[in-house]
DNA sequence: ATCAAACGTGACTGAGGTGTCATATTCAGT
DNA sequence: ACTGAATATGACACCTCAGTCACGTTTGAT
């Protein structure tokens, strides 16, 4: 597909676009909502924002939308798709599980310094429908768990509650990508990898003592 | 102190308190919005719905503070206060800091399950002004820095870069929390903690693999 | 007891912004 | 070319709410 929001015009809206026209509206009105959401924030961002920034007329963004919230619900569902996609793509060819998190965390620390949007519409989502923000965590600790288990089986990772861990990692991601993709870039993403390659590798701990040697 | 606001009184408003009754309103005012923002969020929360919940009319709180922003800006320099005095407390006494890990872990999900407040106030302070948010987690990482610097040089853990692990580990706690805390406890905390503890013991790789063997 | 300063009140207003609607334009099938 | 449906328009009605203000009440020092 030639346009990142042209999926979006399978969710129906209050009227779903019935000609090409329509659907290439719509496009224009979602992806005025990212940039415009990721700057000014989505509680300082009015309807007329969004529409001058789309070019329509305010009208226009209510034959499409029923409303402020539901057009950032579309936008969390079509965010989440992509950061998916994207951080699946980057990751195939690892030869085990702490490779794969290696590269799937500098992936995530590109991506979102590429796309700065995202962090601030997700997280802003959280108070508007709280439900939006689950469904976004959700669905990738999902996929996230399976890879563990699957890297548990093969022995390549240590037995353990791989749901905790996953929404640990999660919480690193995000921490780490706030503070050295979005607020400071003074530290190399390839130190961040390593130190916490290192983390996953060998623990905090000097060389796995027990706390009753 | 009896009153944990009692405090807030040192920071000057448009016109700090010069009377005790004074301090007791801006300290009633300061609760209301704690509880205020908590329940409703910072945006749907109204100046009068403040105001209805400290018992005193919309014009007081003015007296005491410049707007909705500047008294956000104080809760979350309260709160912070807050946590940071009581993870301090819970950590006395670990015998290192694998140990304080686990205690400071475990006090922060309790915390957060006694006072779900603090989340939701702090996150949304983020958009409303980013300074505040900054602040508070670079004060925690601060103080966290230190203290894995001591291990360090103690030998209790691996060397390596500490600020980077200082915000995974803010990440980390935070997601947990947010999760295990505040959405469902379906998990108990000892589990929770002990598969950190494991992350921290050993890493997630089977024996200290290295990846080219 | 007195008084000046501090505090408390609540009705009001003005700005900002959402959602509506009557009307105009464009589309796409015949 | 014709026509009904779809889409686009933008002025406006309506509402919410932050912040003000003139006046009444309490405090605490002398």
């Amino acid at each position: 597909m030639s346009n990142r929001y042209a999926s979006a015009a399978a969710h129906p809206g209050p009227g779903a676009p019935k000609t090409a026209r329509g659907a290439r509206t719509r496009a224009r009105v979602l992806k005025a909502a990212e940039s415009t959401f990721g700057a000014m924030g989505y509680h300082r961002a009015g309807i007329s924002d969004i529409t001058r920034e789309a070019g329509v007329a305010q009208g226009t963004f209510y034959n499409y939308f029923a409303g402020k919230e539901e057009i950032l619900r579309e936008l969390v569902r079509d965010m989440g798709h992509q950061v998916r996609a994207r951080l699946a793509a980057e990751v195939v060819g690892a030869r085990d599980r702490l490779e794969a998190e290696e590269k799937g965390l500098r992936a995530f620390l590109e991506y979102l310094h590429e796309n700065p949007y995202l962090y601030r519409v997700l997280q802003e989502a959280q108070f508007v429908d709280e439900s939006i923000y689950r469904e976004y965590y959700e669905a990738f600790g999902r996929g996230y768990l399976r890879m563990l288990a699957d890297a548990t089986r093969k022995g390549e990772i240590r037995s353990g509650n791989n749901e905790v861990r996953v929404w640990a990692l999660m919480g690193m991601s995000n921490f780490l990508g706030l503070r050295y993709a979005l607020w400071e870039g003074d530290v190399p993403f390839d130190d961040v990898v390593a130190t916490i390659s290192d983390l996953f590798r060998h623990g905090l701990a000097i060389d796995g003592q027990e706390r009753k040697p």
